[in-house]
DNA sequence: CCGTTTCCGTAACGGTTGTTACCGTAGCAG
DNA sequence: CTGCTACGGTAACAACCGTTACGGAAACGG
């Protein structure tokens, strides 16, 4: 039984490919030819990693969410308290990284597709409502006596700010620097640290 | 000099059928057949009324920035003071009409487009900004103390917000109901409203 | 060292894309 | 009514897409 290979190894290098193009030239540059020029490979070798061109698509996004998600449990297991952690894990999904525009146009690119894709749409309802659960967790650590109604409409709110702050940055950066979605995060998380510290 | 023609409606038509057809189907399912298609006419029409797919797309771009302009104006003009046509504002931005789902997933496409494309990333900033304008005047009559750098930090995180939402609600209407989206809003805008009646 | 078997680069396929050339035709000038 | 001209439908073009078939090469078992 000769020449076997890594697959796992192939399907993360083909995934990154997918990556890097779909950050580089958008949705409509991102062809199986350009995703095997940038793995330094033929489109042979995609075909024969993937089956087609959606499920490299689909293991892409998964990626995407993998990534997010180890980037926030660190971010959490990082931090001391609840609310250093919910400033620590919306921080993190705002600008915290250096090259982390790419993930931004990625995001879009990915939600774009999602609209017209069923089981794209699919896996961003997954990601993001999982992301919606962990931030309404740290939320009502910090604000233990609010009401469902009110964690939820936080929650919701708090992370629609932060993906419309990614989504504008990444389209208009000069308007929207780092140190300003900082404090426009900081601010919008100023009534619930208040809320603790009066608390406490 | 026989048979002219109406160059006006002709692009008029195209561009609405160029964005039904990017409301139905997405970025990717944006071709000059099925726009063609849409309008009840050939490609050729198509390519005569504008030199090519480019120019059309540019000039849908401009006809989305013109209806919300125009929403936007008319919300103003119908409110009272100023903190009434900022919420107003805000509030067609963000669920008011009743097909307004389809201009979310336009804008999404639009802007995940831009990502690529530096002419429609350049209407996108120009948009924005026009908008960023016309909400940090409302602020900054609802707030007349407040500094300047308040005043910016404030009004840029409530067109996060509002795209956010938007985004977000397009993706997955399920999780983002329009009354969650309004209750957001209205929750973003106490800080404002407040201090206005706390003053008057 | 060799045979076998899996792997993957090559190249072609059908389909669709944006774009172009062409010509029938519709409508006004005279 | 007739002729001319701009309009726009038809169809073909090259380029590119995702996908497929095939053959040479590479690596393990014996």
């Amino acid at each position: 039984m000769p020449k076997q290979r890594d697959v796992q190894a192939q399907r993360d290098l083909l995934s990154n490919a997918t990556w890097q193009v779909l950050a580089e030239t958008g949705l409509p540059g991102l062809t199986l030819r350009a995703v095997a020029e940038r793995a330094g490979c033929t489109t042979g070798l995609v075909m024969h990693a993937f089956p087609t061109k959606k499920a490299l698509l689909l293991h892409a996004r998964d990626l995407l969410y993998e990534r997010t998600a180890v980037r926030a449990d660190a971010a959490e297991a990082a931090s001391a308290d609840a609310a250093g952690a919910l400033a620590a894990v919306l921080g993190q999904a705002v600008d915290l990284p250096h090259g982390h525009h790419d993930e931004s146009r990625v995001w879009v690119g990915f939600l774009a597709a999602a609209l017209a894709d069923d089981d794209l749409a699919e896996r961003h309802r997954a990601a993001n409502r999982s992301f919606l659960a962990r931030v309404h967790r740290l939320v009502a650590a910090c604000c233990p006596m609010w009401t469902d109604e009110r964690l939820e409409r936080t929650t919701k709110s708090l992370v629609a700010l932060v993906e419309g702050l990614n989504v504008l940055a990444a389209a208009d950066p000069e308007t929207y620097p780092a140190d300003l979605q900082r404090e426009a995060l900081r601010a919008a998380l100023s009534v619930i640290t208040e809320w603790g510290s009066a608390v406490r």
